[in-house]
Parts: structure tokens; sequence; C-alpha cells
DNA sequence: CCTTATCATGGGAACGTTCCCATTCACTCA
DNA sequence: TGAGTGAATGGGAACGTTCCCATGATAAGG
């Protein structure tokens, strides 16, 4: 200290010109060393006596001093950073994913960059790069759209990689999300339940996406086997779904039938059709995977199988923070995670054939 | 080089165990020194000759190497991050702001952190002091909630901040978003072009948000300017508002009357009180600020005053790079910020008196 | 032909941490 | 009493960059 006669006026002088202080400045000030201060701020606290601490603490809280994450993550543990990928970040259902994964990465004391991809590989491409270059310690990917090339570069990284709704062919990475096996059983059963016996299935084209083709499958699987008059439609261009929704119902004046929509996507373009070619909701059922916000105002209600969706994101980020420990040793605990999800459903005047304008709402959302 | 007779080895070495290639291994494997790397990489490529470059830019490609931003971060140059503070990320203005303000970073090519507070002021706390451990260069707030009071310490690091739609008191941050006076002069136009002549205005409490207010003040302002029978509501309550809708409806049997719905929450509390107590949209006017996915949907269609998200949440990025180069020196050329945006309004069956099924939609959202 | 400017390149000291090693000092135990 | 132990602390070398300052060349000017 005395080799440093203005030691005192260069800390004011930093802290007005609020050039962020330093660990260095700290360990002056509290008159100790640089070492103790990292200790101080790091998971060795009780290594401290009890002095040191108190002194180390006023020190800091004088100089508003706060870790410097940049620097933290140069040198030794990570970046404490996840990084995530969303499709469409305008897509309800990604939001809700996104908000699960937010909470459960902080209670971990990790923060979340969220890169929006708009459904545009090369925009895709970019973001991974930036997100490698921050370090990220872990990728979430919710991508419903392209198939994802970059994303096996990436993999060859070693960096743990938690895909949200669909797998990635050739890709050994952890999927999670719904049970779609469950949920088709679970919208058919309804439907049966309450007296349809044609089934028209719509979904957006399934080539990209893992989920809709495992969906689709089991809609075909059941139909047969629970002996549903069942119809597919795997697009949600407007002519062709508006004529083949108009022929499903002519061909069904006779028996009751309904529309299962594989996603929200398709729901959304259903009741705009519904409305359009003013078919009654009810008298002709409606069930859609995926919980939106108007699905209780439109009326008579819309039928929904809720996607746990805090659950899921919760799941993604355990998945990836196993696979970090992994990496660091074997020594840690592994959480379990769970892969597949059952949805709840929320039933509503649309699947109600006497078209009741009450909704019928079960729901338990957590 | 001939120090180091297992320089090679140790590249594969390290390629295979994909811990990530450095500055270093790159220039070592282009037989050059990290600066002229560092030079590639950066700002000044054009001083390297052409082989030069070429050398750099095949031993890049070969280790997979991109530079590491916690490393730049640290010397020198900022993080090239922003922050944003969200009070809500599952309302879809919010998220609709999230999405123009992510482009724009990436325009400016920052990345951005989003932190989703869920109205909870300590949350805030904490998500602020992580926002500043990772030395974000910039904050934009879009907090509709609690009054931040965590912010003015923010504030005082000197570290740039933008306020979407709303003031905070005490702090000369700027504040972007809607056209408030504009909006309520629009809505009731319409309103008054449409024949209605009673209006009952209904907005969240507006103590804590500066934008409720202004639109509150306008609304009082103009309402006795044009002569219209104006109420107002300012809570969401269920009980209350209930008997205030009905009361209000019942009064004006005679003249045409119309709700005026401060935001998207309003709107939503307000279609579904129509619903439960069978008011028929039209006949009775619904207009409200905040254009969301379901207000086509809902029969007849609700009319609203959609804001130009995208262009808010650029012109936040915008006005934090402004403030950020004002900070590195005045020499370079601001870009102009637009603080208040008009809205655009979507006229639709929810203000036709005849209740027209039409929409009439004058979209034109960018 | 010697100075001086310009260009292409490289060396080395930061940046703010963490973490591996000391070092000191007070005990305990034979 | 002297070795051994353990707890509290500090010194200094990384980490992967950037950036200031050399260092040689080559070119131009007198």
């Amino acid at each position: 200290m005395g080799t440093f006669p203005f030691t005192h006026l260069h800390q004011v002088v930093v802290l007005m010109l609020s050039s962020r202080a330093t660990l260095i400045e700290v360990a002056r000030l509290a008159g100790t060393s640089k070492t103790s201060v990292s200790r101080f701020f790091g998971p060795e606290r009780d290594r401290l006596s009890a002095a040191l601490q108190a002194r180390i603490d006023q020190a800091a809280k004088s100089l508003g001093y706060s870790p410097n994450q940049m620097a933290r993550g140069l040198k030794g543990s990570g970046s404490r950073l996840l990084g995530m990928l969303v499709a469409d970040i305008r897509n309800p259902f990604s939001v809700a994913i996104v908000h699960g994964v937010e909470q459960a990465a902080r209670a971990q004391g990790y923060s979340l960059i969220v890169c929006n991809t708009d459904n545009d590989p090369e925009l895709e491409t970019r973001h991974l790069a930036s997100l490698s270059s921050y370090r990220v310690e872990g990728l979430i990917v919710n991508a419903a759209g392209q198939p994802e090339r970059a994303l096996k570069a990436w993999a060859h990284n070693g960096i743990p990689l938690a895909l949200i709704d669909r797998d990635v062919a050739n890709l050994d990475a952890e999927t999670i999300g719904l049970d779609n096996a469950l949920a088709i059983d679970l919208a058919l059963e309804h439907l049966m339940q309450r007296g349809y016996r044609a089934v028209l299935y719509v979904s957006e084209p399934p080539q990209l996406a893992s989920a809709r083709q495992e969906r689709l499958q089991r809609f075909r699987q059941r139909v047969t086997s629970l002996g549903i008059q069942g119809e597919t439609l795997t697009s949600l261009d407007d002519p062709q779904a508006a004529s083949r929704l108009r022929g499903f119902v002519q061909r069904h004046r006779q028996a009751p039938c309904a529309v299962l929509c594989a996603n929200g996507n398709a729901t959304l373009a259903m009741v705009r059709h519904f409305q359009h070619q003013a078919i009654s909701l009810g008298p002709v059922g409606l069930i859609g995977i995926d919980e939106l916000e108007w699905c209780a105002l439109v009326p008579p209600g819309i039928t929904t199988l809720a996607q746990p969706t805090n659950a899921i994101g919760q799941a993604a980020v355990t998945s990836l923070l196993n696979q970090i420990t992994r990496l660091t040793g074997p020594q840690a605990i592994e959480q379990p995670v769970q892969y597949r999800h059952a949805p709840t459903l929320i039933a509503r005047g649309s699947t109600h054939r006497q078209g009741l304008q009450t909704n019928t709402t079960t729901q338990d959302n957590t």
C-alpha cells in the first residue's frame, strides 16, 4: 500500500467513471489478496475466516463489484451459459417451451441465450456459430422446420445437445417431447366417447419432423384397430385443405364426424375453414394438440390436448446438465430425465355433438 | 517450431478431443503469428496480404476455429451482447417486441440475452446482476409491471438503457413505444365514424405504467372535446368489471355504445365478459389496442389497433447503439431514433353495428 | 545513396479471472 | 521437543484474445 500513494484516489476515480471495479481493486481495499476475493465469490467461501469474509464483503459492496463472467468463463470453469435455438419465436408453443427452459436454467445458475431462426437455415448456421463463439455449455434445439445439417457439425464439437420435439437423423442426441402415441390415443378415445365415428386427421407435412411422423403413424394404426373411419390430410395449403374438409364433412352427413389437428397451426387453419364454410363446431367435432390462448374464446370453445411445456423445458435442461457433468467427471449424480411427456385433455364445446356453449374445462396445467 | 517436435501431434489430439482450437494453434498451422490471425478475424483483415489471408483461412477452416467471444470481450472491445428484460414472455406483445429487438440486434452483430422476470421484482434484480456480470453493452427493458427500483442502480453504471412502453420516474433513460395519444385518437375517430356515441374505456390499473396513464388521460381529454359520453374502468378484476360492463350496456340501450380496451389483456377480459353476458359484438362495439392472433377468429372479428412491434424493437436497439457509440467517442454518426410509433387500424366486425360477419381487414403489418 | 514514409508482419503486455502451488502459523501427538 | 497436520492465506502462471509498439522490407524523394 505504501508504494501506491494514490490508491484511494484511484479507486474513487474508477468508481466515478463507473468503469467496473475488479477483483484486484476489491482485494486492495479489503487489504487482502485476489485469491481470497476470488474464493469469496466462488464455492470456496467457507475456507475464509469470518473476519476476512466480512472485510471482503464490505469492500465489494462499497465498490459495487460483481465478478466478470467473461473472465470467469475464460479461465477454467465454463461460461454458465446455455443456448437455445427456436424455429419461430412467435409460435406460442415455442414461447411456452422457452419459458420452461429459462426457469429451469436459472434454477441451476445458468443464463440462456435464445436465438430465433425464423425457419431460415442460413440464419440457423449463423446463430450456431455465434453461440459456439460464446462457448455455451449446452444447446437446446426446438426447430420445427428444416432439417438441421449444421447440428451435426455442432455435435462433433462434443457440446451437449438436447432436441425438443424432433429427432435428427444420424444424430445421437437426446430427444424430449410429447408422448405422441399417448396423445393420439387420448384424442381418439375422447372422440369415440363423445360419439364421433369418422375422423379426419390434419397435419402439416410430416417429412421433416419426427413428431409429426409419430403422430400420423399412430393415428393410422389406431384408426384401423378401433374401427374408426379415418382419413388424413397432410398439408395446410388453402385450396386443397378447404376442399378436403368440405368433402369429408359432406361424405359423413349421416355419421357424426370430427377433425383431429396435429398441432396448433393445424387447429388455427381448421378453425378458419370451419368459419368460412359455416360448419358448426360440435356437430362436426374438432380437437387439437396444443392449447392456445384463444381456444376457450372461439365459441363453443375448442377442445385441446395441452402439452406440459414447463415439464418439457425442464427435462431438456436436466438432460443437458447431466451431459455436462458427465463430461466433467462421472462422480456427480445424474438427475433422471423424462423423454416422453403426457398431455392433458381440456374438453370444450367443439367436441360436444349437441353444441353446448359451456366449457367443460378440465384444466390442470402445471 | 523446432523446439516443439510434437506440435503436429498436439494439434491432432486437440482436434480429436474437440477442446476448441485457439488463435495460437491456427497461427502455428498457418505458419504465422497470432497477431495476424487476430487481424484476419477482426476489422483489419485488409492489412494482410492475399497470400497470408488464404493461408490463415485454410488453417482456420481445417481446425474448425472460431474466435472465443469470452476472451474477446475481456480484452478491449465489448462483449457484443445486449440484454433484455421482459416482464412476461408469454404475453404475445412482449414476444413480438423481442422478435423485433433480436432481428435488429443481429443485424448489428449483437447477440441478445433475454430474461423473463415473470413480474417478480426480486427475480428482476437477480437478472440484472447476471446481465451485468456478462458485461452486456446495453439493456432493453419491457417491464409492464412493477416499478423498477433496481434500474436506477443500473443506470448509474453508465450502461446504455432503453425502456419500451413505460417511463421510470427520475430516470433519464429513453422511452420508446406507441404514440399513445394517436392510438386513442384513431380508436375514437373510428368509433365515431361507425356511429357509436358512448364509449367505455377499459384499462388495467394505470398507476404503475406510464403508457397506461397517457392513454387514459388522452381518452378523458378527447371524450370531452368530441362530445362523446365517456366512462372509464381501470381494473380488470372480475366481479367489478363484469357489473360495470353490464351497467354500461344497460344504460345505453338507446344510443349505440362501444368498449375501448387499452391493451391485449383488457381485450381478452372484455371478450370473455361479452360472451358470458351474451352481449353481441358489433351492436355493442369493441375495439382494442394490440393485435392478437385470435382477434380474427372470434366472430365477427375483433377490431384492433396493431402496434408496429418490429419498428419499436428496432428503434430500441438503435437507441442503444447510439448511446454506445456516444460513449466510445462522438465521431460516429448517430442513427435517428423514433420514440413514438403509430399504430395500424385493423377494422373487423366488432365495430360494425349491423353485426356483419365479414372481416374488413385492412391489415398492413410489417 | 541516404533519408523518410508506407506497408506487411510479429512480439509481448495487458484484460479479470481461476487454480495450482507455496508459505505461515498454531496445533497435536509421540 | 520436533516432526507432522491442517487451516488460512498469498504468489504467480495460465486462459484466448486485442492492441500498442517494434521490426524489416520496399518504395519514393532529395
